[in-house]
DNA sequence: GGCCGGCATCGACCGACGTCAACATCGACA
DNA sequence: TGTCGATGTTGACGTCGGTCGATGCCGGCC
């Protein structure tokens, strides 16, 4: 037989047998159904949405190379190249997210990154999207 | 003396030695610097900007979900609750961004994630935005 | 050949976002 | 207490992105 059962369209077409074995990710699961509601891809994307951009995720890394694995302001608008009123906004946007945290000390502001945070996006961006959790 | 070299901004201020050990994530590595250059900070960003949608998220994970881990846009239009020209508009962005492949199958247009893009994904945050590979 | 169904594209609308200049705020220091 | 420096906030502007209706293209089917 070759009209193979698409979960619908039905039809006797010219329909190839589909590679199967592969469920897109690099382990080649079984199938393991992945939903992924409507609440937690909003979560998600809001997550997703605080990473996509150059100047987000230069602040992320400069913070993170940085000694002690923060920095203040002052020494992330320089390189980034950004007015410091836009580096300021994108840091309050990395802390809404819940990337990073802030803590005042002195005159400055100093911004370290959440351990664990963009490990769980990263799991999560695996595990949830990936057809498989483990063979 | 007590006011450590913060890379600049050195003053004779109340500035408690940081906590250090954490580098952001989990592992508490040793600072190894992650500069994050121009050009590939832009490149990544323009990946997770393809992911940060709710609607691509979720057409990700129906697809990966979906028997042979492809699917039709007709098969995709009604979970979502979008309509077709929106859906596909979708899709095509997450094809451009190398998150899924397109191919023609008589009447149908099936869509298969790419296998090891989530991967790469994920593991670029880990690698290039924490600052540590391995301790 | 004519018809039909699945899909992509076009044009438009509207909200969200990145960016900056100007101003306000807060803490330290003399 | 007054001044200065570091930072956050506000308002405005231009651009990008998500969504839809209408239309066009392409491949089967009768």
């Amino acid at each position: 037989m070759d009209a193979v059962a698409y979960g619908r369209h039905v039809r006797t077409t010219t329909a190839p047998a589909p590679p199967r074995g592969a469920t897109g990710c690099t382990g080649p699961g079984p199938t393991t159904a992945t939903p992924l509601g409507v609440e937690e891809a909003h979560r998600l994307a809001r997550t997703l949405k605080a990473l996509a951009d150059p100047a987000r995720l230069r602040l992320l890394s400069l913070v993170a190379a940085a000694e002690g694995a923060e920095a203040c302001v002052c020494d992330l608008t320089t390189p980034v190249g950004l007015s410091q009123p836009t580096v300021s906004h994108h840091l309050k946007t990395l802390v809404e997210a819940g990337l990073l945290t802030r803590e005042r000390r002195g005159s400055w502001v100093f911004y370290a990154a959440v351990p664990g945070a963009l490990d769980a996006v990263a799991r999560a961006l695996e595990d949830r999207l990936c057809g498989t959790g483990a063979p």
